[in-house]
DNA sequence: GATTAATTGTGTCCGCTGGACACAGTAAAG
DNA sequence: CTTTACTGTGTCCAGCGGACACAATTAATC
């Protein structure tokens, strides 16, 4: 398996041309999952769009869970480049930077959830959040504790604010909003403080992602000055 | 759906008495799930379980995620009653009683993801985490977006440390470090702050959550008392 | 050049899934 | 007693991931 996520396949000699390769298969996968949602990603539709049939994806790939941790790998891509600037700022760029990318591929919020491999791609993300922590005084813990609350918030965000085709119920914001209100006007004793916030609720683009980045970005900071 | 959620359905006068209920078939999805993961959960794997065929369960409930949904919202079960204490503690306890939640059920972060209808546990949750932030001067939309940062990071703790039957990839936090280790040893050159941070790694049980939520809770206070 | 061994692609088959639909049986209202 | 509403059952379907045997192709070896 790490040797798929890091293209360190042993290219063999004798026997037929491959009549593709892994990152064409991985290739199509993405391009269905952007367009249609992972779930339409099936072994039968990424060979209907190659020169192959099913089966012969088999001989690249040990399974489809192989494989949409390969494409999850390739579709992250490697992070942007940026100027070193102090830590904050720099965590800040690198959490916009992540969030661009969860919107571009909606369903990397399915494919990368839980325990899994890290690919070179999903690594230099990790390289990238923790160098800039790298000279604030914190621990290695800590640093990896620290993009990972970052990262958690991030994805949360994402998954939220993006209405991916065939993943999500189907559902519009405003159907939810209408279902709560419809529920409060019978209920609304039971839930005081939320009927209460639900009041002065004024709901503009990104504020929830940038309001908790700016509370766990002002609870490090907090955190590093205690410690310089 | 609404109906389904909040246990409001018309019964019925005529016809024959249903052989089940919707709570029982819920209940039965739910020891499934908690057994053997929510993928184990098929529409024939609870009517095996119940004195009713597969297209009987059609009756109760129109399809599998509406199904889920309704599994899901009795699973996580109203909130613990606490009593009333400064916020911050207020908050900090009600984070771990969600985690503890949803080590009991893990597949609930998997059947809670995304946009959906809430049920009255899901909305009793988030009225005793508003109500902790009532009197803080935060606005309601701030009270929101609070509870949400703490939810995104206990949910993505609880991803992390548990291994539940079916959902992960079956692999051990062993497995992933030591592919870890593997591929730093020929790639170390680039990932060098990564490989840095590893050095001082001291991982204890639950650290990772407390670590995240304190610094979240101290950026809430700077807030907080910046208002006040 | 002939033979052997390794590798690729194909077709067939299986169990499982969610769900559509027609139909028979049951209970209460008229 | 008839009508009406409702429940449970059996059959059928397309689609899924995948096991497996088999033919075709190519390079290494004799």
């Amino acid at each position: 398996m790490t040797e798929l996520l890091w293209g360190k396949q042993p290219l063999p000699s004798r026997g037929p041309k491959p009549a593709v390769t892994l990152a064409a298969i991985a290739e199509v996968g993405i391009r269905i999952a952007d367009a249609e949602g992972l779930d339409a990603v099936s072994m039968q539709r990424i060979a209907a769009e190659l020169p192959v049939t099913k089966m012969a994806l088999y001989r690249y790939v040990p399974g489809k869970a192989e494989l949409v941790a390969v494409m999850s790998d390739l579709a992250m891509g490697a992070p942007p480049q940026r100027p070193a600037v102090p830590w904050r700022t720099s965590l800040y760029t690198w959490a916009m930077d992540l969030y661009d990318g969860f919107l571009l591929h909606p369903w990397l919020l399915q494919s990368t959830i839980g325990r899994r491999l890290l690919g070179p791609n999903e690594l230099a993300w990790m390289e990238s959040g923790i160098s800039a922590l790298a000279g604030s005084g914190l621990t290695g813990g800590e640093q990896f504790d620290s993009i990972l609350v970052i990262t958690s918030h991030v994805r949360n965000i994402a998954q939220q604010s993006t209405t991916f085709p065939g993943a999500t119920t189907g559902l519009t914001e405003d159907d939810v909003n209408q279902s709560l209100a419809e529920i409060l006007r019978t209920e609304a004793a039971r839930f005081p403080h939320l009927t209460a916030a639900l009041q002065t609720l004024a709901g503009s683009e990104n504020q929830g992602l940038v309001f908790g980045l700016h509370r766990i970005l002002d609870g490090l900071e907090r955190l590093i000055q205690d410690r310089g």
